[in-house]
DNA sequence: TTTTAGCACTCTCTCTTGTTGAGTGCCGAA
DNA sequence: TTCGGCACTCAACAAGAGAGAGTGCTAAAA
């Protein structure tokens, strides 16, 4: 598809559509066949320029929102503008270092998290989104367990990167503190520094051989592991920042649609499987009105990049923000963020 | 003030004002005289109620947007209405039993506290909001010490509600994982079982007779124990629900009020500050726009109430929306809601 | 003294109408 | 193929006319 439209549109043509979409992006107002001509270092007449924007819009790249107005890029129009004509640019110094010095100073993945998603939205003026690091990329450094009434044991669970994970579990067996305190300490030195990926191959592993010289107590132990990690799916989480910051667009300011969106926002759960599905992909990633298949998203673009720690990917980060916004400066943005906060959670 | 209001307004004004700020409620339209005067059972003609309505206009109690409309309740007049004229109903059955239900199966208190918050703004089709009950209420069930690293030292503070709380401590001297171990347990049989206000105590006392037959191990111990509730106001939090409610009313639309009012809601600081006041009060409090001195509630009325664990005040829960908003009905479900979710917390 | 009907008046809201300006599509000449 | 010319379309704006709702005032009735 994209190539044969590549094919249909000369230079010419690609240079008007490329300017027609700068242009709409920084004005806001459809774009005339005039206010194009009186581009500089363009020496065509408003006419020639009405010939190729109705070849644009018969290859539905932009369209008119009435009959004497100017043009507006379509979905289709971004979608190729930012696939085949964008130039994007380095993004600022100024807002580089920022990012650097604010997002390393924190303490713990949580904080740095937080500021990531803070800066994204101050320095876009859109809203910005980091998912929490996965946890298997996490490494193991201490388990804990306490009882609470009736068989519940609460959890808690140390990871190298300094978070605290909490949970309850229900056993079968009633434990006494101090049978739960040896559980502790033999699953301590038994996963001492592993990766959390690691840690649950070894259960599986353990929990195989139970006939081995295992005591009742190293059996019991590995039993709660086992359910501590796996019945663990503790619900992934993301931190959004600068949602209101979305009420300054026109084009999103039907009262219906903000509140949409800002619902969704706040329910987070559909904003987490969106996200979970540019975790795999491999660099920025961006979708343009319905691509992301997200109702109240409708005429919103997202731009995603996963991040990496150590060479494994454990997270996205993105900005959300109107269809009409600055692609050549979001996009190396979010890039240059990803790495950032990469390196910034290797400590 | 209220009381000179009382002897100016006779009976009559009274009931006129209090219809008219029912019929504006429920209808949102200015209220004029042949409506008013249209109320069943009330032998007045139009032109007599439109002399008390110009008394009541005389006092501030209702004014008129424009020389043709009709009069609406002005925030003093909502005010007297509360205070003198309201009759509230008693909470539905039906919303009663959700919240008994709701609230009471939840497990956790944050779970309890969210949904709270939750059926708070789903009953009311507001905004709800329930601060986190402090925490010196609850009492110490266990604490838990882990080394990070240069002097660090994870606390892990398990109280009875079966919360988690973990906070980071940066010590003087480095301790190793066992010493860490031995002084947490000193700590959980000492403390086994207090307040966190006791615990505050007995940590001050055991520190001011640091030479009687202590160990070292012991007053490490106690610096510690110190260290972490004491550096530990953690920063008090609150959950909001159905913030937008609040796009759905008309007098609150205006983008800019909506935008900083949102704004508000997801930074949370203000808020807190605000309920935090509401605290010491005794039953049900009201702030009806500027009264609650908060710049972005102007036009928007907060009602709030108390709630207790054991008889003593813990926290604070409200609902928030536009003035024009159902006091008869607001005002006891936000009551009843404070003694459900106490009870509930009790466990 | 209080209440009421009558009446002139005011102001918003809505509908209509005209006007302007931007922008288009098409045609025929360069 | 490009371009100027031209008729045409349509949103946006402004002005004006009614209609409707509601008021305040006055003078008569209770």
């Amino acid at each position: 598809m994209m190539s044969t439209l590549n094919e249909e549109l000369n230079e010419r043509s690609r240079h008007l559509l490329k300017l027609l979409v700068e242009r709409y992006i920084s004005d806001g107002q459809p774009v005339g066949s005039a206010a194009l001509a009186r581009e500089k270092g363009l020496g065509i007449s408003p006419a020639t320029i009405r010939h190729v924007m109705a070849d644009l819009e018969d290859l539905g790249l932009i369209h008119s929102p009435h009959t004497s107005a100017g043009r507006v890029p379509t979905n289709s129009g971004y979608r190729f503008f930012v696939d085949s004509l964008l130039t994007v640019r380095r993004p600022e110094q100024k807002q580089l270092s920022e990012l650097k010095i604010h997002v390393g100073k924190e303490y713990g993945s949580n904080q740095i998290i937080t500021s990531a998603s803070q800066l994204l939205s101050g320095i876009t003026h859109l809203a910005g989104v980091v998912s929490l690091p996965k946890r298997e990329s996490a490494s193991f450094r201490q388990i804990d367990f306490m009882p609470l009434s009736k068989g519940r044991v609460l959890v808690v669970l140390v990871t190298n990167d300094d978070e605290v994970h909490n949970r309850v579990i229900q056993t079968t067996k009633e434990f006494t503190s101090s049978e739960l305190q040896r559980a502790a300490n033999y699953l301590n030195s038994l996963f001492a520094g592993q990766s959390l990926r690691q840690v649950t191959s070894i259960i599986a592993h353990e929990m195989a051989e139970t006939q081995k010289q295992m005591n009742q107590m190293m059996i019991d132990a590995i039993n709660l592991a086992h359910q501590s990690v796996n019945n663990g799916k503790e619900s992934e989480d993301i931190v959004l920042s600068g949602a209101t910051n979305l009420m300054d667009f026109q084009e999103l300011s039907d009262v219906n649609n903000m509140r949409h969106l800002l619902e969704a926002f706040s329910q987070k759960q559909d904003i987490i499987q969106l996200l979970d599905r540019c975790m795999n992909a491999e660099g920025v990633q961006i979708f343009i009105g319905e691509e992301s298949g997200y109702q109240p998203f409708g005429s919103c673009s997202l731009i995603t990049a996963p991040y990496a720690v150590d060479n494994q990917t454990v997270g996205v980060l993105g900005v959300i923000g109107p269809t009409r916004m600055r692609y050549d400066k979001v996009i190396p943005l979010v890039d240059v963020t990803a790495k950032v906060l990469g390196e910034a959670l290797k400590s």
